[in-house]
RNA sequence: GCGCCUGUAGCUCAACGGAUAGAGCAUCUGACUACGGAUCAGAAGGUUGGGGGUUCGAGUCCCUCCAGGCGCACCA
């Protein structure tokens, strides 16, 4: 019995109590129609209100015009014939608590250990083609703490996304056009003739090091023409700072399906003489929403929200606007066939959203819908501000090597990308077992010990008898396990990971209690008996849905701490 | 000035509009000659920034005020 399957027999049975009360009630035909939606059961962080409950009296009792008391207690009525659930109670205001049978709620433990490492997978995004793009860097630098974030959390939210049937892909683009790499290339080659960093250019001693790589590469760097040193020290240095980034992203266990470069955009193509910019920009003004003024080129985003229109090409040169190489990107998505575009980007790049919208608005795509712009909010630490410019970065590499990857990546999963984040260095210094993450460890550690003991003591899955596991600590947890696949579905859909890894360590904090109560390997000279092998489902289907959830995280699950 | 985000226990933070607002850390009290004590049982800790409103029900939605973060380019 898996809450959906309730929540079906339910709905199945309140549909006619509903079209009879419309019908008897004053003026309640025109109430509105009951759907499956509205027929939701939640688990109540309250046992005594037992294994489920629903709302749905509460809900339908004021568009029906009647009590919501009798409402539910004409529902609980017809319930209690549901197979599987043991009783059906009336509680506060007009909640139905609902109780399982041992039998039908022990029943998971085999359905999840027979699914593997499918369980919690879904088909609520099915169908859907979804482009999410997040870290972004300039390969001007390394990856900071900033970045460390989205790249948790991007990588996470792709994943729960995956795991609920979305056809996704995951893209990094990469500023590799422009100005900033110019002053990039300077500041390399500076560093290669031992002169100061150039006004407005890149601090930090990995500059030194880029050089000293370029040098090594090219020996004879500052004997060829000058034009050619700078456009040297750049591109190599840009391939080797990419080439860094991509191992730090590796390092962390984040995957992308796509780097994309920037300068493909710009690029001319030798058949139609014209670059993707160029198209992109005669696309939207086929659409209607370019225009010429002032001799430059703009789009109205302002028809679509946006304070002001924006210049995709500038009056002063022939050079476009970044925004006119993200129109481009943006159609490129399209052209790929992802209708549905998800940003993640930083507190500090929220500005954007509206213009961005209106992108999707001017290339036709629904804005509401087409596109979708997550703001997350900065890290700090200490309260001092992290830039890249001012050379005082905290790396991603840095952190990994503080911390490891699995502490890393769970602290920064662990919260909602909207609330502002503070670390304290000296504390991810420590290496403390402070961090949630070792709970959960732990709990799964302790799931493969239990297996290796139980088949030392002969214990085995040979038999299943479901209607054994009648401990409240047992109900208690398989409630919980039950939870995981509308977890996932919700934190794909709300792209919230941070649900995973808080329902993880509700299950680490379950499994532990269980133990704690019910053997799995007998006392002593004690005889195996069925319960203990039923117990043994138990533990490795637990043992299954955390190593599920930390995936989901990109976080390990390890037989042995 | 305008806009976005945030304000919850001493600290870091949770909580599809649901029942007595929860975890971890820190503090205090208990449990190891039983499958891993990196654990468990229990205690203490709150006017959910203030004030209005919406409704059966508000930390959650609306208005307003206060505080903090961030952003308002023909830069990338």
């Amino acid at each position: 019995m898996t809450p959906a399957e309730l929540s079906a027999h339910l709905f199945a049975l309140v549909a006619p109590i509903v079209e009879r009360r419309r019908a008897e009630g004053d003026g309640g035909q025109n109430g509105p129609e009951l759907t499956a939606e509205q027929v939701v059961l939640e688990r109540p962080k309250n046992r005594d209100h037992g294994d489920w409950a629903s709302n749905v009296a509460l809900r339908l009792a004021k568009p029906l015009g009647v009590n919501p008391r009798e409402l539910a207690t004409e529902i609980a009525d017809a319930a209690a014939n549901i197979p599987g659930v043991a009783s059906v109670e009336v509680a506060g205001p007009g909640f139905l608590n609902f109780r399982l049978d041992a039998a039908a709620a022990g029943l998971l433990a085999k359905t999840i250990v027979d699914a593997g490492d499918s369980y919690g997978h879904n088909d609520t995004q099915a169908g859907r083609t979804i482009n999410l793009e997040f870290v972004s860097a300039n390969p001007t630098g390394p990856l900071h703490i900033g970045h460390t974030r989205w790249a948790a959390l991007g990588d996470s939210i792709a994943r729960v996304l995956k795991a609920s049937g979305a056809d996704l892909v995951s893209e990094y683009y990469i500023n590799d056009a422009g100005a900033q790499m110019d002053k990039f290339g300077a500041s390399v080659l500076a560093a290669a003739k031992g002169e100061p960093t150039p006004e407005g250019g890149y601090p930090g001693q990995y500059i030194a090091d880029l050089a000293a790589h370029v040098l090594a590469e090219v020996p004879d760097l500052l004997q060829r023409p000058e034009d050619e040193q700078l456009i040297t020290a750049r591109e190599l240095a840009y391939a080797r700072q990419l080439e860094e980034i991509k191992r730090s992203l590796e390092n962390f266990n984040v995957h992308f399906d796509v780097f994309f470069s920037e300068r493909t955009l710009h690029a001319k193509s030798e058949e139609t003489g014209t670059s993707l910019i160029d198209d992109a920009i005669e696309r939207l003004r086929a659409q209607g929403h370019v225009f010429d003024a002032d001799g430059a080129v703009w789009v109205r985003t302002t028809d679509f929200g946006d304070d002001k229109d924006r210049v995709v090409r500038r009056s002063d040169s022939e050079i476009y606007t970044y925004f006119a190489a993200d129109a481009a990107y943006y159609l490129s998505k399209s052209d790929r066939g992802y209708a549905h575009k998800i940003y993640l980007l930083g507190a500090d790049h929220h500005g954007y959203v509206h213009r961005l919208k209106a992108l999707a608005g001017a290339a036709g795509d629904d804005p509401e819908r087409d596109i979708e712009v997550l703001i997350g909010q900065l890290v700090s630490v200490n309260g001092a501000r992290l830039s890249k410019r001012a050379g005082n970065i905290i790396e991603m590499d840095d952190l990994i090597e503080w911390l490891g990857t699995d502490a890393l990546r769970y602290s920064l999963a662990r919260y909602p990308a909207d609330s502002p984040l503070q670390l304290d260095p000296e504390l991810l210094r420590k290496r403390s077992n402070d961090n949630p993450v070792f709970y959960v460890q732990y709990a799964h550690a302790r799931t493969a010990s239990v297996g290796r003991n139980a088949a030392a003591a002969g214990v085995d899955r040979s038999e299943f008898a479901p209607e054994l596991l009648t401990h409240e600590t047992e109900s208690a947890l398989l409630g919980g396990l039950q939870e995981f696949p509308r977890i996932v579905a919700q934190a794909a859909e709300l792209r919230e990971p941070h649900r995973v890894a808080r329902y993880v360590e509700e299950i680490a904090g379950l499994y532990h209690r269980w133990y704690d109560n019910c053997r799995v390997i007998p006392l002593g000279e004690d005889p195996v008996e069925p319960v203990h092998r039923t117990r043994l489902w138990l533990n490795d289907a637990t043992g299954q849905v955390i190593r599920n959830g930390l995936a989901l995280l990109g976080v390990s699950a390890p037989e042995k701490m």
